[in-house]
RNA sequence: GGAGGGGUGCCUGAGCGGUUGAAAGGGAUGGUUUCGAAAACCAUUGUGGUUUAUAUCACCGUGAGUUCGAAUCUCACCCCCUCCGCCA
């Protein structure tokens, strides 16, 4: 949520931030119900004012009785047609995108994401290199075909080192993570509506992408962003506790509505899927500071892994609901012959802490919103493919790489 | 799923129709004292809105209602706790 007296004071800005994000809403609209709620309010304030003081004289009084029971009446009227102004307010003010930076490239879609750089080896093959369902259904280690038969389409089996693997992964981040002060921690992955939209995550484009239990009114996460975000509403943080950083574990779930025919094949894809989630709270003034933090430690696992990767800047058309800036890391797979999303980072500034009323007391005792950032530190499924397309051998069989190896005590996982 | 109990400020906890935005204690902050600290004592200590300002309004889980007046009464909902059942 914006602070309307910032669209007050910039409405043309907010304006230009909302059409660059490619959210249509009626600024406008918003200015004349802000003001007209204000006057509404100043008129009911003023009669409650009169009603109040013939009431604290606690004054059995029959003609002043018989005036604050018309004040009242009065005070009906108008808090009805004050109410109707205020939804429509409220109803809009969630609809408000949060403004991009001045400095995120301008741009239609993901075609004019900005390419910052490339990074890592892309492994050169002296024999004809697969793709991952062709490498894993040989060594049995991820099954689409009977996961379409119990779950259907975009669903997948991870199996023996597969398996493995995942928790190898899990294992090697928490690792890596902690040392940074990361607390660990594992969240519900189902969730209240309002929990939902305040994290920004129910926008018209975000809605048909949740899972929604209706029997019990709940959402299903689509990422660990969301519980862990929403884990601190309506609490106020110590300057001193900041920044607050969170390392998350979750399945995620994604109902992948509007990408038919992309991707149809395989787990890249999938409806459910386990991802490792990083977010902090933290001051304002070093949000940006935060967030480039973020961009580096998930560049450190990937290079940890030696997973050639490049790092992209996603542009104000692509850029998420609730994100004032983001950044992704896309992985190199060879079998496409280039890149693929496997992280991706996002400041938020006080969007969402606003909107769940997460504050911090400064060192003033002032309250105000802490910034917050979040970022994929792993998403299993993808990064396995990267792992098993990048390191395949020519004989079928696949490496490990080093940083896992002691995790799962072995360096290879052999052909069959 | 059944039966009870409860949601009040940073925390514990009183209030159960009329200066109660809210007792008391704890905590925190500032001060006195001290070489310093502890202890003791004194003081301060909610948030949000409207308004140029004075001022004023709202908030005791949420939403409706009764009343001139509600933290206090009524209803619905949400959440938490205890016991029983079920269960990993």
């Amino acid at each position: 949520m914006l602070d309307i007296k910032f669209i007050r004071e910039n409405p043309e800005k907010v304006k230009q931030g909302c059409q660059k994000k490619q959210v249509k809403i009626d600024i406008d609209r918003i200015l004349l119900l802000d003001k007209k709620r204000r006057e509404f309010l100043q008129k009911i304030d003023f009669l409650r004012a009169a009603q109040n003081k013939i009431s604290e004289g606690g004054g059995r009084d029959k003609t002043q009785i018989k005036k604050a029971k018309e004040l009242k009446n009065q005070i009906k009227e108008l808090e009805k047609e004050f109410k109707k102004i205020d939804e429509e307010f409220n109803a809009l003010m969630l609809q408000i995108p949060n403004l991009p930076f001045d400095d995120v490239p301008i741009g239609k879609d993901e075609s004019e994401n900005k390419v910052l750089r490339e990074e890592g080896k892309k492994p050169k093959f002296n024999f004809k290199n697969k793709d991952y369902l062709e490498i894993t259904e040989k060594l049995d280690l991820i099954d689409v075909k009977r996961a379409a038969k119990v779950s259907g389409t975009r669903f997948g089996y991870l199996k023996n080192e597969a398996a493995l693997l995942e928790f190898a992964l899990i294992n090697f981040v928490f690792d890596t993570l902690i040392k940074q002060k990361f607390i660990p921690v594992i969240p519900p992955v189902m969730l209240k509506p309002e929990m939902m939209e305040a994290m920004g995550h129910l926008s018209e484009r975000d809605k048909p992408e949740r899972y929604f239990i209706e029997k019990d009114n709940l959402y299903l996460a689509g990422t660990a962003e969301q519980p862990i975000g929403a884990m601190h509403a309506g609490e106020i943080f110590e300057e001193k506790d900041l920044p607050k950083r969170y390392l998350g574990f979750s399945t995620c779930f994604r109902r992948e509505a509007g990408s038919y025919g992309k991707d149809t094949k395989g787990i890249l894809r999938v409806h459910q899927f386990d991802k490792m989630e990083m977010f902090s709270f933290c001051e304002p003034e070093k949000a940006k500071k935060e967030h480039q933090f973020f961009l580096k430690m998930e560049e450190k696992l990937m290079q940890a892994l030696k997973i050639p990767y490049r790092v992209v800047q996603i542009c104000t058309g692509d850029l998420a609901f609730p994100g004032a800036a983001a950044y992704d890391i896309e992985a190199w797979l060879p079998s496409q012959n280039r890149y693929r999303e496997t992280h991706s980072t996002f400041n938020d500034t006080d969007f969402q802490t606003r909107r769940l009323n997460i504050r911090y007391r400064d060192k003033d005792k002032k309250l105000g919103f802490p910034h917050a950032i979040n970022g994929t530190a792993i998403a299993i499924g993808r990064t396995l493919i990267a792992i098993i397309e990048n390191y395949q051998q020519k004989d079928g069989s696949i490496k490990v790489p080093v940083a896992l190896q002691k995790y799962l005590g072995f360096k290879i996982i052999p052909k069959k």
